[in-house]
DNA sequence: CGGCCTCTTGAACATTCTCAAATTCGGTGG
DNA sequence: CCACCGAATTTGAGAATGTTCAAGAGGCCG
């Protein structure tokens, strides 16, 4: 089991390591481009499997850092085994679901990409802590002002709600009206 | 082996079959969403594998058609075998990796979206068949007369090049100067 | 040739970006 | 506890980019 702190680099691609199931939060998986720049490739939520490709390639495809608080733990649970091909496959299969899911958060109007990856984050309750607004500018390919914006609008239109919790930044944060 | 026309339907949602492996065109896939409206979900070109749940789930997760001719065969490629779990393995990964490329069609201005994808469907010595003005849109998430208008102008500055071929919609078919 | 479909183009409009400047938050050191 | 600092967030106004709606052009097939 491994605890990160919102920010913290979980592997980097080319590097070797099991693979990790998340428990709680979120991961970000970025690829470098042709410039050197790391860009947004994928996301990974609770219950998500992250960097599987490593029991098969021996190395990290993605580099993966935490989006916010995060518990992983490493896959499969017991230490030595190796995965049974069905669950590598069937969370293969899951992660190609996923990836059509963010397609979705870069496509049409700011506020439906910006809603659209909050729900993916909400926990039962409407619970949710949010990535910072750079963060979720990466994701969504919106700039960090019009994040700001848009989330702003939605705590003045009753959407979201403030909620404080101890060592989360008081932006990040809230409760989703689920009726929207 | 299995020979589609544009447009047609490789398979659906749900049905059961086998899976492909594209030798030449591209596919796309294509999830059903909330209000019953297919949305782009993930792209399939040469060497790619489609549909390769159904040998877990019994089931295709997507729907596919052909967006420009197509030429697929079922796979694993000898008939009744099981493919080996190794296989499956990298082609989802492979799979993984793809829909990370995808992000990029939908991130950025216009010019670079529609190029990403250009460079994507484009062949050796830089042939190119183009799916219809409205399957890019919807790859892109831009309009179609967006597509229209980029796509004029990479003629213009001589980025594309039009090129004659016998069965293609003459407004299709391209040849890219790989400098740019 | 005529019908149908896709593609192209123009002009007004809407959304998002950009740049610059506040403001708020969390932590640190009196 | 309070003042202060750096980082993240918020806000405003103008500019850029893409959308929308409407109309015309071009290609394909009978």
């Amino acid at each position: 089991m491994r605890t990160l702190n919102f920010g913290e680099t979980v592997f980097r691609a080319g590097e070797a390591g099991p693979a990790w199931r998340v428990r709680r939060g979120a991961v970000r998986l970025d690829m470098v481009d042709a410039m050197g720049q790391r860009r947004f490739a994928s996301l990974a939520i609770g219950g998500d499997i992250l960097g599987c490709e490593t029991l098969l390639l021996g190395a990290y495809t993605f580099t993966a850092s935490a989006l916010t608080q995060c518990e992983l733990i490493s896959w499969p649970e017991a230490a030595g085994t190796l995965a049974p091909a069905e669950s590598m496959l069937a969370s293969l299969a899951q992660a190609h679901r996923r990836a059509a899911d963010l397609l979705t958060l870069r496509g049409g109007q700011a506020v439906e990409r910006v809603l659209g990856l909050i729900r993916l984050l909400a926990e039962r309750g409407g619970r949710l802590i949010l990535p910072t607004r750079q963060d979720i500018a990466e994701i969504t390919d919106l700039r960090i002002e019009t994040i700001s914006r848009v989330i702003k609008d939605l705590e003045r239109s009753g959407v979201l709600r403030t909620f404080r919790i101890d060592g989360v930044h008081a932006t990040r944060s809230y409760i989703v009206n689920q009726s929207g």
